[in-house]
DNA sequence: AGACAAAACGAAAACGTTTAAGAGTACATT
DNA sequence: AATGTACTCTTAAACGTTTTCGTTTTGTCT
């Protein structure tokens, strides 16, 4: 490995100026700066990230902590894609990413916080956590940079999916359709859930719908199997829906499934929406109607928020973004207005 | 932060001893030992990441490149539940993982290798790339340790899915129900497609089948719209397969909207079968029969064999490890054997 | 008592950078 | 001629570790 030593010796100058004179500084002839230059080219000098770091404290890494049921959140379809945009902002700004190791029973493991601080990540953005476990509070208690997803955290930067706009929109559109008796299986409690449900009602009251309990059903996010249940119990309802929204667009395949089984299709008999706008939905037949999160520009501000807040901690202010998401019409929600 | 210097201010002894203590070198004595560590944990001690790498070039860090059509792999299916698998046994082996940068267009942006180095990875995974990138193979013919996914590297340690197994078992699975008109849409050229491509071929021949051209299709995987349009193009010939194979289950989709469309039925008019073994397609009705490969086998093997590499570079010898996918039997493939 | 080995610890250099402070030169200003 | 001022470069310390080589102390053996 080439250090500044070689350079310095290859072009006979001390060390401090080698250094200089790649990083620009003002005090190097353009001379100097353009020799220094060229042998560190020719030599194919590198810089080595550990004695940066530990020099200047920074890393130029930042950290990411996703983590889904014990898992990391890479096979939750939404946050997969929310990290891979989060990740080329961040790539494209310069900094890499690192994942928060969250092996939970390892027998010598750090905290969330203590691994950051080991490896010096210069920011942090956390996802699909669980926000009360003690270890995340701790971290984010911390005095290093972070951005949340999804979730608020007092004097926080957080990027949010619009739940309540997206919620209004859906139920709006779906009533726009002649849909009155309009059911929601939603998930287990988190604040996304509750920005959902709270949504979903003020909107029913606003439009004047009388929505029944019965209507309100609880699955967990992503469980098929509790979506197949919770639909057949609608289904054998005395008055049953005209339209069934899911927790998000995985779970809605179980719905699907209940469906087929019940001899029913999809939109005549019944009408479904989704919740995400994940690809798969726009590979059936009928195309799944739902709420595409926009995680494209959510990873995006997330990560252009966290490093502004890094690198001008005194400037930035401290804001929730709200990112909108839009509804993506497919085919499942039947026009049945005209009835 | 604590440093090994506060400690031994504290302690009363010098920071070498300090760091001998802490890491259990054998001429500290047990008395020593305990204070200091008992200190440290009193004062919040935490390493240095960027010192101890800088000192031993060590980073426990493990650089990852996953790059999908200039995208992180972290969208597609497969290669997700690999990371995820990859990275839960690398962390429980004391490992980090940290993303290659791979953002091709980036001003001033480094080659694969050069990253590599500069970060100081002491390993690296590297799946879901196009393997005759330069870049790629300036990375591959370096002096650190890798482990290949999926595609054999001479000389490199290689985890591989066994997609001639894979595709054996799949053809005559379809065979003894009874198929004999059975078509391939593949994925386009690479080491995974080749395997499979030769494999189904092979095994037509031992079942002594007699697969027509146009039953050989080519189609980019997870592709819906090119494998829709294929399918329609088979079941329009005037000897339409009874079973249609497709380059993953992602793609099968399309397949399923394209028999839809005809008005036809899976797996009564037409048998269908995937490849991967995705979660979606075990929430569909009919479910997916598709060859599941074993992503947490694959991806733990993986990374337990990179760092014995890194750990025992000398006893370690190379191997191409070849895990054994499964057959998933969902029911989209008639029984017509009766018949 | 002397010699010697073993045990426990410390001094100092090193890893590759950055950066504050200083030093030397050249030139313009008075 | 003395002073001041840019400009360019160097010296040296520092970041937090690890590790080699010494040094001191203690104990054992003759």
């Amino acid at each position: 490995m080439v250090s500044l030593k070689d350079i310095s010796a290859a072009c006979g100058v001390s060390v401090a100026t080698v250094s200089k004179a790649l990083n620009n500084q003002s005090d190097i002839s353009a001379e100097t700066k353009e020799r220094v230059r060229r042998a560190a080219a020719e030599m194919g000098y590198m810089p080595n990230a550990a004695a940066i770091a530990l020099k200047t404290n920074r890393s130029f890494n930042l950290g990411i902590l996703f983590v889904d049921e014990a898992r990391s959140g890479l096979t939750h379809d939404y946050y997969a894609a929310l990290l891979d945009s989060f990740k080329r902002k961040a790539e494209s700004l310069g900094y890499d990413l690192t994942f928060i190791n969250s092996n939970k029973n390892r027998p010598n493991r750090m905290s969330y916080l203590t691994h950051a601080k080991y490896r010096g990540f210069d920011g942090i953005c956390i996802a699909c956590v669980n926000f009360y476990d003690p270890e995340v509070v701790e971290l984010i208690r911390s005095q290093i940079p972070i951005v949340t997803i999804d979730h608020v955290y007092d004097g926080r930067m957080v990027v949010l999916s619009d739940n309540v706009r997206g919620m209004r929109d859906l139920v709006t559109y779906c009533y726009n359709r002649g849909h009155r008796r309009i059911a929601f299986i939603h998930g287990t409690d988190s604040a996304v859930t509750r920005s959902r449900l709270s949504s979903f009602h003020n909107t029913a009251v606003t439009l004047g719908l009388d929505i029944p309990d019965e209507y309100i059903i609880e699955a967990p996010y992503r469980n098929t199997d509790k979506t197949y249940e919770a639909t057949l119990r609608l289904m054998n309802l005395k008055q049953p829906p005209t339209c069934i929204l899911y927790p998000d667009d995985f779970s809605a395949f179980g719905g699907i499934m209940a469906i087929q089984h019940l001899g029913l299709s999809i939109p005549n008999d019944i009408s479904i929406a989704g919740y995400d706008g994940l690809r798969i939905g726009r590979h059936m037949d009928p195309k799944l109607t739902t709420i595409r999160q926009d995680t494209e520009r959510m990873g995006e501000i997330a990560a252009e928020k966290l490093i502004h807040l890094i690198e001008q901690p005194k400037s930035t202010l401290i804001e929730q973004v709200m990112i909108e998401g839009s509804l993506y019409e497919g085919g499942s929600v039947a026009d049945i207005s005209a009835k």
